[in-house]
DNA sequence: AACTATTGCGCAATGC
DNA sequence: TGCATTGCGCAATAGT
């Protein structure tokens, strides 16, 4: 009682229908050159076959013929693979857009925090020469006499 | 209401060994009742090979049905299950990382722009004060007789 | 050689 | 009503 023989719903059983890929996907697939239609559908049934419908499941498909056999069921199925296909590739090509833009941004990055440490740098020198500016004035200021610690503190940064 | 209450597949009950439910997949995804996996027919085996055997006919396919009913086989197919839905779950994790990462650095380039422009700000103020100085001192140079213009002009720049 | 990881694809439910 | 999205399973294939 490990594995119940029976098939689950097979009931896929497709038919003889000729409906075979009717749309050309003319989709420039990757490397799909054998084109193995693994679909449920009946690409051909075997040589010699007979026509006899009943399937692994033998349940009532008068009917049921309607559901799939249905020219509109098919219709309908081509037209969803076609937009799942297209909404797919819309997805795939946003992924792609969206690592595009990282590596974007990182190098927009790169470049912006290069030029703060120019314009820091440049701060820098420039800071630079206004303390030596005022070194050289404390120098220069006429001492009041036997002061010569005159200097009122340049009170850096 | 386009759905017609009548089941197609899976009516049976289709023994839910786990095929579906084999890990805990509690996403909030909608409720999935039943498990409509649809049964492709064999795919239609690469040249070479004829197999004869493909057909949908209940017959008493020995050794082809040592293909699906296999026990092993549906250990294979459940365990790719698996991987594929990990996979997926991955790469979908993989997108929403590479969005975020997208916002951080949106949002690293905004605060790196600032800054850039407090620095420019800043510079522009220490450079007018050397010149504002440096004009200063070409007023106060004690012009060496009738020569004013003694300045060796700041060349900003 | 056996397994997992990826990928394309079709189906069906569900979202607009 | 029809396309768009999304979860899912199958099979082929790439990667280990």
């Amino acid at each position: 009682m490990s594995r119940p023989p029976q098939l689950k719903v097979t009931s896929s059983d497709h038919n003889g229908v000729s409906v075979i890929q009717s749309q050309s996907h003319a989709s420039a697939g990757p490397a799909l050159p054998p084109p193995p239609q693994q679909v449920p559908q009946p690409s051909s049934p075997p040589p010699g076959g007979k026509s006899a419908s009943s399937s692994a499941a033998p349940g009532k498909m008068k009917k049921a013929s309607a559901d799939k056999d249905s020219d509109e069921y098919r219709q309908r199925r081509e037209r969803n693979n076609l937009a799942v296909k297209k909404s797919r590739q819309r997805s795939k090509q946003k992924a792609m857009d969206t690592q595009q833009r990282v590596n974007q941004l990182k190098e927009e990055n790169e470049r912006l925090e290069a030029k703060i440490k120019l314009l820091s740098k440049e701060l820098s020198v420039l800071k630079d020469l206004f303390l030596e500016h005022a070194h050289n004035l404390a120098d220069n200021v006429q001492p009041p006499a036997g002061n010569p610690d005159a200097s009122p503190a340049p009170n850096n940064q």
